[in-house]
DNA sequence: GGATATCATACTGATTCAGTCGGAATTACC
DNA sequence: GGTAATTCCGACTGAATCAGTATGATATCC
């Protein structure tokens, strides 16, 4: 029931690219130092969230990483799921498909318990998005992105 | 974010315990066998449980493990703290106390998602009880409890 | 006294995790 | 065109954790 460093890093990367949207591509190296992340591990959480689709990359001096889309449109379940892959309590409660070593056991008493969890913990990492992280973080208020909540 | 073998044993012993409750001390030996879990494992899990005061153990021939309390008073929560330790999703949110190590950083944007987090776990895993969970079995009509028996 | 159990400690093997290394490809700027 | 900055890529390693075993002592019923 532990997080990956893995998932800290990345959000925590993700926030600061969410941070800066709108401007410049940032460099992996300066998140790195900020956040206190190891340069090169972080690289290679950074190429998975390019797989996945959430940030774009851009080469050469000058060069650096971007949200491609909006803070509002990127949860922490799909930064998760793409640096640690498929969210999953037990083999009995996975997401997505074939939970087909677990189904003829349906006599499990403790199945149910594990489905309530892992849609508990789905519904809160898919209902949080960048832009909710931000807007919850008193230190920041960050130009550019005011706009009325309430 | 997933749930240790010892945990899923754990409950998975205790429901068992749980639907005995009330009769003869069970021997961990059939309790092994028929939830297909390694015999001297699950003997280091019990140990546990009986030092968390969830179980009494009966030592000598005819002895076997009982709950010490009502299965309505006994949460998954609880079975798990007691084999694997405080619930904690990241060391910044922890139950219990002491997280200086993240308290400094308290501009993180990601500690407030942990602690909503970590909060929506403990409350599911300590808002199921033992009895909950054999009354959301569907294949258990149990005919155990009502005393004769032998 | 012997069979059945719990109780206790220490060990091991495998897997996963966190982090590193070395280098290739691309681009801005002079 | 050269150079520095920066992303991109695959493979490797060391350490920690985890799951499971081995061995034996102690207590209790019959």
């Amino acid at each position: 029931m532990k997080l990956s460093s893995r998932t800290e890093y990345a959000v925590r990367a993700m926030a600061e690219l969410a941070e800066m949207h709108g401007g410049d591509p940032v460099p992996l190296r300066g998140i790195a130092e900020r956040q206190d992340i190891p340069e090169k591990y972080l690289e290679q959480l950074f190429r998975q969230l390019r797989k996945a689709g959430l940030i774009r990359g851009v080469r050469g001096a000058q060069g650096g990483y971007s949200l491609t889309r909006e803070p509002r449109d990127v949860t922490v379940g799909d930064i998760m799921r793409a640096v640690d892959g498929p969210i999953a309590v037990c083999s009995c409660a996975a997401e997505g498909e074939g939970d087909d070593e677990c189904e003829r056991k349906s006599h499990c008493a403790a199945h149910p318990v594990w489905a309530r969890l892992q849609s508990g913990i789905v519904s809160i990492l898919d209902s949080t998005t960048l832009y909710d992280m931000l807007a919850e973080t008193p230190a920041h208020d960050i130009q550019g992105n005011r706009g009325g909540g309430s």
